[in-house]
Formats: structure tokens, C-alpha cells, sequence
DNA sequence: ATTGCCAATCGCAACTTCCGATGGGTTTGA
DNA sequence: TCAAACCCATCGGAAGTTGCGATTGGCAAT
């Protein structure tokens, strides 16, 4: 029984993404005659056509797809094996690639990168900041090997590693009338403006329930795309937000016309966490870094 | 970044299984100086060393292990990306391995492989007898693609499609009290001595506490290994049994000394599936088979 | 001591894979 | 309408892999 090379495979999902041979050929370091000749033994191989190459243009047909697809997360896991032999060698030295939500990164990424810094000198990090749905992709597709996002979102797939609870304080101009409360109480947010992030701010159940009422007062008009634009609204007195206790210290003070409230005894908070491959074999390696995160970031 | 070969890949995994150079490398179709060499690569080009080769044994180190369990693993997905690709060209030609329990294999395949060869005359069908758990790890390995089984065991990541479900009727020796009843309840067999198979029958929840009671009562020495053994023990007058519904007609006859009796309201039963690796390809052509199954058995 | 089994090494043969050159085809735009 | 740009397929020869047989050295059992 004879089976597909890796070489193949490369040029398939190559040629997938690109739907270009010359293109797929550059991303495979070989010349569009090698990679043509790759395809072609491909499908002879399995007997099945995966591309039409018209005159004009080349389009995966359905084989060709699933092929890819299946083809690419294989891939993705031969990476992660070779990768991961070196965890065994010394835990987390060697490239690992860390992808964080916007939410997260400014807040976290400086103390916690000093840290893995110091901890494991022979890490070799790369950093992506991008939001929760395109991090998933990225990580399912085997371009990122650790996700550092609120596990409240949709991962998917991925296993994860709880760092820690991040809970949400209300944040209102200096001049607005809860202003000088110690606590605050969901339901005193029952007739605010409230302000939130565009892709849904990656909030918990409880927060959840606050978010519904927010969206049927008001439009789209009111939502942010960062904490900074946010925080600057609520102090141009355009409503209040719920922000993150990690981001409080930085995007909250006086000076700014802005004030934080802790919520009393019903805290709505998010759960930082460490998401990976669940098929993974470095979940040594995200282990420890998790137990990193989590002393160095309390 | 360089690649482990899918060669070297197999190479890892015949030495992790046999622990012998020389017979892994039959296992591979190649001489053992090749073999060496490709472990030595693989070594190499993941920095670790995966086997101590002390002069009298070799044994694999926790690196070794790891690895080659998920190399198995990739190769098994690798081998069900080149057989699934017919299944574009033509559903269910080509090779396909179906593990089936013994409970199920005697009374659903004479009808059921029938039906197979006359739908799909190019499919070629190997077929496997053995005990859950052990066509669960072989299913996981790679080396089956399907199993025919009941869904109330523990399946482990396997996917599922529901065929049919399989009610359990009371069996009992003719001259038993009970054998005049049209039907039965649960409660009815509390005083019963029941008898139940070695590996717990792959009974559903309604069924498993009266296998409770059954246990708290009597010893192992009342399990039988196979339902013929099973149904011929009731006969002999050493107990009562639940016969699933797809084995009576075979098992089960008056001039054998025995009645069968259907439950009443409750009916305790399980459940056969299809199960198959959730990370397949070929999920279109067991979809037809589970369709084919359940239109032939019901 | 002899025989048997083991894995490692070496040199050479067979095979794969790749490249550059080339050809036939379509699209673009002057 | 024609030239330039781009597309993919094919071909022959160069470069690189991978395999084999033969051989070596080590250990264990007889």
C-alpha cells in the first residue's frame, strides 16, 4: 500500500491556498515544474482528480478540498511532533508561538514576557495579537501553538489551561452618579448607557445578561474596538463600560476623568486562559508555562 | 525547519513495537542497516534520543514513547486520508476494516455482509471479531476503520451513528414460573438468579441494575463467555438471562428447552452503532454503510 | 570455544526529486 | 491586432536519498 509523501501534502495544501502553481511553488521552495509533478503523482496516487486546471484558472474540486484540509491539520501535528522532541530534550527552549487577544495582550504580555524571559532564556517566543475566532484558525491550522485568550469565547477544539480570573469593574466618568459608590450591583446598571467592545468583549455568563440589555438601548454606533478608544468614550461622558481588572491600573484614573467600582458580592468576571491543540504533544511545555503565567501574573 | 519522513515515522514505530532492530525492519520491508540508519536520523534531526540501545535490549525512552504513539497515530490518519480519497471516485470501494463484537457479529453479519456485497460489489471488506475494548485500541491504532458495536460502552473518542436499537428479552427454561407470561417487568426478576456474560454484555442503563442485583448475588463462576454458553446455562436450569432481541430466533427455541419473553412497558436494551475515528475522512462512506445497515437489519 | 543473535558502519547501486529550458495556451493592454 | 505577461505541462539531465549486502564488534547461551 503505497502512501501520500509529505512532500505531497505540502504541495497540495500549497496549491489550495494559493490556487496559483507558481505561487504554491515558491511557498514549497521548489520550482512550479517540481510541484506540478508532485500534484500529478498525488492524484495518481489516490486516483482522484483534487484540481481543475482550466486554461485560466486551477480550483480544487471536492476530494481536493477535503484532501487539503485534512492534509493541513496533518501537517500542523507533524510540526508540533518535531517541535515537541525538543521539550523533552529542555522544556521550552526551542520556538513556540503565542497568539493574544487584544484585551489581554497590553495588560498581560509585559510582565508575563519579562518572566518567560528570565525563567526560560532559551525560549524562542513569537507574539500575535488578533481577535479570539481568527486566533482558533490560526491555532487549528497549526501556525500558532498557544492561544492566551478568555475562555469564555468559542474554542473549538482546543484543550486549555486556566491562568486566572479577571474580574470586571464598572467604570464610570468622575462625575456620574455612582461615581462615589464602594460596590456596585448588576442591577444598578439596569437604565446605563453601556458601552462594548465589537466582537463581544469576551465576557461571562453573568456579564452576559448586562450585554443583552446594552445592545437593545442602543446601536452599533456606541461600540468600540479597543479598551482605549472605550474607556475615552466613557469619559466623554457617552455611557459606561465594564473593564477587565488587569486593564484598570492603565487605562483608569482620575486624571483621565474616570473611576472603577468593584461589583459587590455577584462579581461578572472572564477567566484568562491557555488554549492548545488538543492533540498536542507539548502540553508539558504549555503546562508549564501556565504555572508561569498564573504565579507571575496574581 | 525540516520534516521527519513518513519512513522514518514508520520506522519509530516498528521499533517501538517490536523492541527489535532486526524485525522492525521486516516490519518495514527494509534491511536492518536501513532501519538503523532512519532511527539514527529521526534522532538526530529531533535532537532526543528515542531508544537506549544497551548491547542485550533496547528500550524506548519517555521521548520515544510519546513519540511514537502519536507517529502511529499520524500514520493511521495518513493511511485513512489515501483510502478515503476513493471514496471520492466511488463510495465504499476499496479496502474497508469493520471490527465486530461477538454479541452482534453472529446475528446481524450473514444478513448485513450480504447486503454489503450486493450494494457495494467493489467494496472489499475485512472483518474482525473481538471484544470492545480491544477493537476500540485497534481502532485507534489505525487498524480498523469501523466497528459494529453497542453504543453504551465506553467508546473513548470515537464518533457514532445510531443503527438500530436492540430491546433485551427475558430467556428462560420452559418449565419456569414465569415462562407462561406474555410480558415481563424489571421488578419481576429481583428473586431471579440471572446470568450474564464475562464482559458485561454492553448492557443499557435500564439493564445495568439488574446486572447489580445479578452481581450482589452471585458468583463469577456463573459468566459465560458467548451467548450460545450463556443461553445453554439457562436451559440447564442454572438461571435466567436477557437475550438481546437480534440473537433469539438464532439462540433461542422451545425444542431447546427455552422461551424467550419481551419486556412490557420499560424495555431495558442497547443501542448498535457504527463507530468510527472522529478524525476520518471516510465519514461519507460510513454514513452510507450505517444507512444501508439500518434499512437491511430493521 | 563455538554458535547465535544483536545493532552499527561502510561503500556502492537504484531510485526520487529537483531544476532549467521549453512549449502551447489564455489574458491583458497598448 | 499584436506583444508581453502569465498560466501549467513536459522533458532530459543533475543532485540528493534511500536502500542493499557485506562486514564488524559486542553480548549470551551452550
Amino acid at each position: 500500500m503505497e502512501m501520500p509523501s509529505i512532500r505531497q501534502l505540502e504541495c497540495l495544501v500549497a496549491v489550495s491556498e494559493t490556487l496559483n502553481f507558481r505561487q504554491a511553488a515558491e511557498k514549497c521552495f521548489i520550482s512550479q515544474p517540481a510541484l506540478s509533478a508532485q500534484i500529478k503523482q498525488l492524484e495518481q496516487l489516490l486516483g482522484v482528480q483534487l484540481f481543475e486546471r482550466d486554461k485560466r484558472r486551477v480550483l480544487p474540486t471536492a476530494a481536493g478540498k477535503a484532501m487539503a484540509e485534512k492534509a493541513q491539520s496533518m501537517l500542523a501535528d507533524l510540526n508540533d511532533l518535531a517541535e515537541s522532541s525538543r521539550s523533552f530534550a529542555e522544556p521550552l527552549s526551542g520556538l513556540i508561538r503565542i497568539g493574544v487577544i487584544p484585551t489581554v495582550a497590553p495588560y498581560l504580555l509585559p510582565k508575563a514576557m519579562q518572566a518567560v524571559y528570565r525563567e526560560f532564556p532559551n525560549a524562542q517566543v513569537s507574539l500575535r495579537e488578533d481577535h479570539t475566532n481568527r486566533l482558533i484558525a490560526s491555532l487549528e491550522k497549526g501556525e500558532l501553538d498557544v492561544l492566551l485568550l478568555a475562555l469564555e469565547a468559542d474554542l473549538g477544539d482546543a484543550a486549555t489551561i486556566n491562568i486566572m480570573d479577571d474580574p470586571f469593574w464598572l467604570t464610570v466618568p468622575v462625575g456620574h452618579h455612582l461615581a462615589k459608590r464602594k460596590t456596585v450591583k448588576i442591577e444598578d446598571l439596569a437604565q446605563e448607557n453601556i458601552l462594548v467592545l465589537e466582537d463581544g468583549h469576551c465576557l461571562g455568563d453573568q456579564a452576559q445578561e448586562i450585554c443583552l440589555l446594552a445592545k437593545a438601548g442602543h446601536s452599533d454606533d456606541y461600540r468600540a474596538s479597543s479598551l482605549t478608544t472605550l474607556v475615552q468614550m466613557v469619559a466623554g461622558g457617552l455611557g459606561v463600560t465594564l473593564l477587565p481588572e488587569i486593564a484598570i491600573g492603565i487605562e483608569c484614573s482620575p486624571e483621565r476623568n474616570l473611576k472603577a467600582i468593584p461589583f459587590g458580592r455577584v462579581k461578572p468576571s472572564r477567566t484568562i486562559c491557555l488554549a492548545y491543540r488538543s492533540s498536542s504533544l507539548r502540553i508539558v511545555e504549555y503546562q508549564l508555562l501556565a504555572d508561569l503565567l498564573r504565579r507571575e501574573l496574581a
